[in-house]
DNA sequence: CCATTTAATTCAACCGCTGAACAAATCGCG
DNA sequence: CGCGATTTGTTCAGCGGTTGAATTAAATGG
């Protein structure tokens, strides 16, 4: 609200269609369930009509829609608070409608599953090198996975209501994976080449797919895990590539055609070293994972992201020096291409995630001070560099969250679906 | 908060407050409201109606009100159709709310009046030094501007809704003015400044004033005078310093802190010439105008940024050597800035406004060869490059505008205030 | 001149929120 | 132990606003 003063802010005026008489009571029934989601502590009908606005009558109306919805329940422990008569909690159902979150990188696969409450219920991890598989194969092995993670979600009396998949590369309309360098990937369609796997389909209770980039997933996940949180921030994830979600107001900044976050090639350097892409001296070149390798001497620059993070880390703290330096240069880098995001988008908190979040010791440092140096607003407002909350993979568990998130955000959508 | 009239979507996380009866009424109107103002020709009541997917009877009403609030006329030449009852074709009312645009710069002072329609019915621009004015005096001589713009609109019988008020600096909340370096403003309290004058009391039917950056105001005349155009561009203004207008979605991405858009201390030189920021090869030292200037060999860096930019345009078309390498050394640095920003956010539209707008025949080029070069994404859609359709003064125009929008947007605001 | 066609209005029905009254459940105090 | 105070949650008439169909309005075409 910065620039502005007396300032209107308007309530949800969609471009798109006209709000009809059931849209009164579909987006009411978003305004409570997303309140109750977001609450501490278990809100009663009495305090959740205070706090949104509306009477008790209609709270009252609104959640037995919910609860005969599945998607709350009433906490049975009335908490004791003063005189009258006591109020009865309403928490999120811990069994009701869950997300499968599914990842596919260079070096692993991964499923999990989270419930409504954003409990990771299960968390399957399958190490594999998949960079001589071909993208079917892989999808096939991912597919099995799933498969075996769909299995205990169901023993856990789970309903699975929609799946988003993590590839770590550019994704286009449908599913089509137009590039993934790292996985060799060009052109996949997976939806195609998951059709027959009960993945694909959405029949029966079976849940339709969505693929995205692991980078915008894992913003996601950072963005849920930290509720109430910064509603705006990049997170920056280190690998083999460079990529960064940017959240803006709690919601993901795709761009116009889904390909926003394209930091690795960010000019540090314009007349620095070559880069694959056709530029010079992207940032990709000196704070990527090959580069951090090779500038601390380590031989393997075909370790496993998480491996290399690892041992980067323990050569730190060792206080190795030739890594300590590599660390320096990288974080330096990082910081003059975060600086100019900074600059730009004026966001108050940069997340280090991915292979970046066990090397923030050392990180940020320097890329704090690049901030402080060429951010000119950080002078009136400082600007958070934190490691992510969530570890590595956190892609997949940041995709499971966004299909039940997106339960909480339009409820109508699941209530309208059960039998 | 991201922004005044930032258009939510519904289904967007957003924390607004319930919906209640009344809000039913409040959201249709807008929707109606804003298919009239986006038709190419008048709709009529039954079109409006099978376009929004509401009833022709609250379509009706709904029209009726807008008529009553003077929002909108019906078209008095029924343009005949086939068979059938005629249409009765209805527009936005041109003589209704108007806004006023206001801009302090540099070298000049401007106000213009813009109509429901977007029509700009006058525009004023006093040329005059303000560098060794004080702001005090700059504002009040600022505000008989205003005066008399605000009596021309009353002569055609317009009644103004409100202005905006265009700095070229950083802008707080209350109309603060943290830092206009090229004006010599810093922590400028606007509204205290002209306390007493009509401009800053909201009594009788005079507005409230709203204080924004040019750049951002200069990007939302171009979202608007383009409509039906790119909901989402880059708009980069030259002047003495860069600014960029992000607009996303059709809405304008203002930041934490309202302190979006700093491009001009994006590093296209990190080991560069050093910037009064701190930091080093910031694009304001290759294609701010005075760089540009002393590139060109062209001794008058204290001349008015259009004249500068003129007298550039008039040297490159005579094919003078230095000028043409000049600017297209700057379209390379302005390039790399550019490239960055459209691989983070994914844009597919950079608009070259302010002094860079009748400098774009020559900075084009080396804009998309850095563009073709840099963006990934480039070779499955490519990005345009345009200049500004506002020329100069753009700003003003875009703050008047940003008025009459606000009402389009939410007409309710302006229904309950009319006597 | 009348059937046809499309536009706009009228009106009873209905949906969902409101406000107030009422029932439920607990605490505090005598 | 009992009764008022207090707060929660529900019930119900009322009402604003949309719906859908019927009705009126105003043109074209044979």
């Amino acid at each position: 609200m910065a620039g502005m003063w007396q300032c209107q802010v308007v309530t949800s005026a969609s471009t798109a269609g006209a709000v009809r008489q059931g849209s009164l009571r579909e987006l009411n029934l978003a305004v409570v369930l997303r309140r109750i989601a977001a609450a501490d502590r278990p809100p009663s009908r009495a305090e959740l009509a205070a706090r949104t606005g509306l009477t008790r009558a209609t709270v009252s109306a609104v959640v037995d829609d919910l609860i005969a919805g599945r998607l709350v329940v009433e906490a049975e422990p009335a908490p004791r608070t003063g005189a009258g008569r006591p109020a009865r909690g309403l928490l999120l159902a811990a069994d009701g409608p869950a997300g499968l979150g599914l990842e596919v990188n260079v070096d692993y696969l991964a499923a999990c599953v989270v419930d409504l409450t954003g409990t990771v219920r299960h968390h399957l991890v399958r190490r594999a090198d998949l960079r001589p598989a071909s993208p079917a194969d892989a999808l096939a092995r991912l597919a099995a996975l799933a498969a075996e993670a769909r299995a205990a979600a169901v023993r856990d009396g789970l309903t699975l209501a929609g799946a988003a998949l993590a590839v770590p590369g550019l994704v286009g309309d449908g599913g089509l994976v137009r590039l993934a360098p790292n996985l060799g990937w060009r052109d996949v369609d997976v939806p195609a080449l998951l059709a027959g796997h009960p993945l694909a389909e959405p029949v029966d209770g079976v849940p339709p797919l969505v693929v995205d980039n692991e980078a915008n997933l894992a913003a996601l996940g950072e963005l849920y895990a930290t509720a109430p949180g910064p509603r705006s921030f990049l997170h920056v994830t280190g690998e083999i590539g460079i990529g960064a979600g940017i959240v803006l107001d709690g919601a993901l900044y795709r761009g116009a055609r889904g390909w926003s976050g394209e930091i690795g090639h960010f000019p540090v350097q314009p007349q620095g070293r070559p880069c694959r892409c056709g530029g010079q001296g992207c940032l990709e070149r000196y704070a990527g994972q090959e580069a951090i390798l090779a500038a601390a001497g380590l031989p393997g620059a075909e370790l496993p992201a998480d491996t290399a993070a690892t041992r980067l880390a323990d050569l730190a703290e060792g206080g190795d020096p030739a890594t300590l330096a590599a660390l320096a240069d990288a974080g330096t880098a990082l910081g003059v291409a975060v600086a100019g995001v900074v600059n730009l988008l004026d966001l108050d908190t940069v997340v280090l995630g991915g292979g970046y979040a066990p090397l923030a010791p050392w990180l940020r440092p320097p890329v704090v001070a690049e901030i402080s140096r060429r951010v000119l607003t950080a002078a009136w407002s400082p600007v958070t560099v934190r490691p992510a909350v969530l570890g590595a993979q956190s892609a997949a568990v940041g995709g499971a969250t966004s299909v039940v998130r997106r339960i909480v955000d339009r409820p109508v959508g699941w209530l309208t679906r059960t039998p």
